[in-house]
RNA sequence: GCCCUGAUAGCUCAGUGGUAGAGCACUUCCAUGGUAAGGAAGGGGUCGCGAGUUCAAUCCUCGCUCGGGGCUCCA
């Protein structure tokens, strides 16, 4: 019979499978007609047959997705009385979920990874075998879980795709190859490696957590072990190099290592205090951000921290975010000696939000078309009650501030200001060092009653915001469904250092809110028209944007945000003087710039000074004063001797306001 | 919020049912030095907070606070 494989038509036997058609040994499965199957499928007359390679995306999948059969066989030949949950491949690994009566221990883990690296050895052969519903529930009724996956089966099974998916029922066996007897079996949709020899040693078993049955809060935890599987052991180093890399530049690290901000326990969870040197940086991080929205017309506007409880009710959030606010604080009520309310009270909320505040400066007079786009900013301190478990650093936290930004527009210039606000945020972030993105638009989902609104201005608005979206060149994700109830969105993403994506700015219509604050302006025509807003954050909030520039820069900022700029060393005490001078010229052009006077040597100056990631060292002994000149220590250890002071001044004053890092 | 886990000096961490230790940091003194840790002495802890068990708790139990890993959530 013919069939196409790897786009060449070939002549094959009748029952011939994929190991004869691949003898290549990192090829570990086929995909047939586009469907994924095992390498022991057997191809059909007409079949459009291509290699799935173990290094590919699918491969690694197949191959992470066995190394979780192989983990569970494990838990099982531990704990017979372990209930499976669902394994299937992630990013860089898998887990598998599983319902035990006590949850596993680090030390579990290890006899675990034992437990497999004998079952890879043994080389037990994955066999497929088609089953009914009827014969599955039988032969799983001691899996309460795999039970309840049968009959979701085609139906929304979320992660549990890789258990069941729309076609038959399949069940993967593992066949000891001596005896031919089975050793254990799962539920699966597969496909899978051969046999357990193929997963090779590269793999580790990385943490235990607790995960929900079915991703859904109200079910039963059960207890997930996560794993990392590779095709080589030079792969899984790397990968565990990435992960220690990624451990280096953990913000909250570093924060404590360069004394930038903390998190003092008696002030509360999710609440940070920015420390003198993450103070500064903060506030060349806001300056330069007030200095750029100056000059792009946008009017700087202050709210207070709290507000009475009319205004979000008046906004809605009250109404559909009360769970997310601190709870209220009730005043000057008055309650008798048996407990009548004499007096009503009134209930302060700190603000979630500064949207409210902003409307309420936009309808202080009323306003005309020639007032329009109206553009108003404020660093806004906004209270957020997160819960408990989510709160992170810097990048999650329960009080933060926004540089924040409401446009009211006319329909006819919202799409110029549209153009401008992305121009305008993407610029900004390039000057902050992040410049390889791309963007997502977030949609509304149709027939879902959260999203209110006309059908036709979401249509409008969504297809203005993906034109103006498309305009700037960048990779546009779709995100249908991820709209705002008030209005679609555009979100930046930026990759860092590293290659990790951030969300990091936001550019929002709202039709919701003018219609509830009854936003009006006089048109040309003198009738009364609803603006339209557009909310935009840029960095979101100043302590995530903080945080994700540590862990962007590792420490090593830039000249312009890097907290002491530069440190004088002195060959001996005696050249202290002579770097004063120094930097006292410096820190007068508003360079921050210090000379260590303590009675450290020299070499340990360099080593602390160094640690604390200091862009520029200057060092001074005989030689160089006797020449009016200064020796350059630069970042990556590097020395330029015998430098002018006057010029090494102009040096360092270009890196700063070039905004370059060195 | 839920599951697991942790909290000992400013930091990183060791340790014990009979009230504690190291390195770094800090203070003082010596040393005056050319590119990643010079030497000495000294100060510093209600062992996160509160209850309970015990003759005795930093150690065991419970609750709380704060942190870490996940899940869920993120206007």
């Amino acid at each position: 019979m013919k069939v196409s494989v790897a786009g060449v038509s070939t002549e094959i036997e009748q029952g011939s499978d994929g190991f004869g058609l691949f003898t290549d040994k990192t090829v570990v499965a086929l995909r047939v007609n586009g469907e994924l199957r095992d390498l022991a499928h057997k191809p059909q007359d007409g079949d459009v047959i291509e290699a799935v390679h173990i290094s590919s995306p699918d491969g690694l999948n197949i191959l992470r997705h066995s190394a979780a059969h192989v983990l569970a066989q494990a838990v099982q030949n531990i704990n017979p009385e372990a209930k499976l949950g669902i394994g299937p491949p992630v990013t860089d690994g898998f887990y598998y979920d599983f319902d035990v009566e006590t949850p596993f221990t680090p030390e579990d883990l290890r006899a675990l990874e034992k437990q497999m690296q004998r079952i890879v050895q043994s080389g037990q052969r994955f066999v497929r075998r088609s089953t009914t519903d009827e014969a599955a529930r039988q032969e799983l009724a001691n899996e309460p879980y795999k039970l309840e996956l049968i009959g979701l089966k085609g139906g929304d099974v979320g992660d549990g795709a890789a258990e069941v998916g729309a076609g038959e029922l399949t069940i993967y066996d593992n066949i000891d190859p001596a005896s031919g007897s089975t050793q254990w079996k799962d539920l699966c949709r597969g496909p899978h490696l051969p046999n357990t020899r193929m997963i090779g040693q590269a793999f580790s078993l990385t943490r235990v957590a607790a995960a929900y049955w079915r991703g859904n809060e109200k079910n039963k935890q059960l207890q997930r072990i996560y794993g990392t599987a590779w095709p080589s052991k030079d792969e899984l180093k790397a990968y565990q190099e990435r992960m220690a890399e990624a451990a280096k530049r953990d913000h909250r690290k570093l924060g404590q290592e360069l004394d930038l901000f903390s998190f003092p326990e008696e002030i509360g969870s999710g609440l940070a205090v920015f420390h003198p040197k993450g103070g500064v940086m903060r506030k060349v991080m806001e300056d330069y951000s007030r200095q750029r929205h100056e000059e792009s017309g946008y009017e700087f506007v202050y709210s207070p921290h709290i507000t009475k409880s009319n205004l979000f009710e008046a906004s809605g959030h009250l109404q559909w975010y009360a769970d997310g606010m601190f709870p209220p604080m009730r005043l000057d009520e008055e309650i008798d000696e048996d407990g009548v309310v004499r007096k009503q009270g009134q209930d302060y909320y700190l603000k979630p939000m500064n949207c409210p505040f902003h409307i309420l400066i936009f309808k202080s007079q009323s306003r005309s078309y020639r007032d329009l786009p109206l553009r108003l900013f404020e660093f806004g301190s906004v209270y957020r009650y997160e819960k408990s478990g989510t709160l992170h650093g810097l990048t999650r936290v329960r009080g933060m501030t926004q540089d924040d930004a409401h446009l009211f527009v006319t329909p006819d210039t919202m799409e110029s200001e549209l153009t401008n606000v992305l121009n305008f945020v993407l610029g900004l972030l390039r000057d902050y060092g992040l410049d390889d993105f791309y963007l997502e638009l977030s949609t509304k989902e149709d027939g879902n009653p959260k999203f209110v609104g006309d059908d036709s201005i979401w249509q409008t608005a969504t297809a203005t915001l993906e034109k103006v979206a498309l305009q700037s060149g960048l990779e546009l994700v779709p995100d249908p469904g991820g709209a705002a109830f008030y209005g679609p969105k555009i979100s930046v993403q930026a990759r860092d250092a590293i290659g990790r994506t951030w969300q990091m700015s936001t550019i929002q219509l709202d039709f919701n809110l003018p219609q509830r604050f009854d936003l009006e302006y006089t048109a040309p025509d003198g009738t009364r028209q609803r603006p339209i807003m557009i909310h935009r954050a840029l960095f979101g909030s100043v302590e995530r944007f903080f945080g994700v520039l540590t862990e962007h820069y590792a420490g090593h900022f830039p000249p312009w945000l890097a907290p002491v700029q530069v440190v004088g060393v002195p060959v001996a005490n005696e050249f202290g003087d002579y770097l004063d001078e120094i930097a006292a010229k410096l820190r007068k052009r508003g360079v921050r710039s210090t000379v260590d006077h303590s009675d450290d040597r020299m070499q340990k100056k360099i080593l602390n000074h160094t640690k604390a990631k200091v862009p520029f060292m200057l060092i001074a002994g005989g030689q160089d004063r006797d020449s009016n000149a200064v020796s350059f220590r630069f970042r990556d250890g590097s020395q330029e001797n015998g430098v002018p002071v006057e010029k090494a001044i102009e040096r360092i004053l270009e890196a700063i306001e070039s905004k370059t890092q060195v």
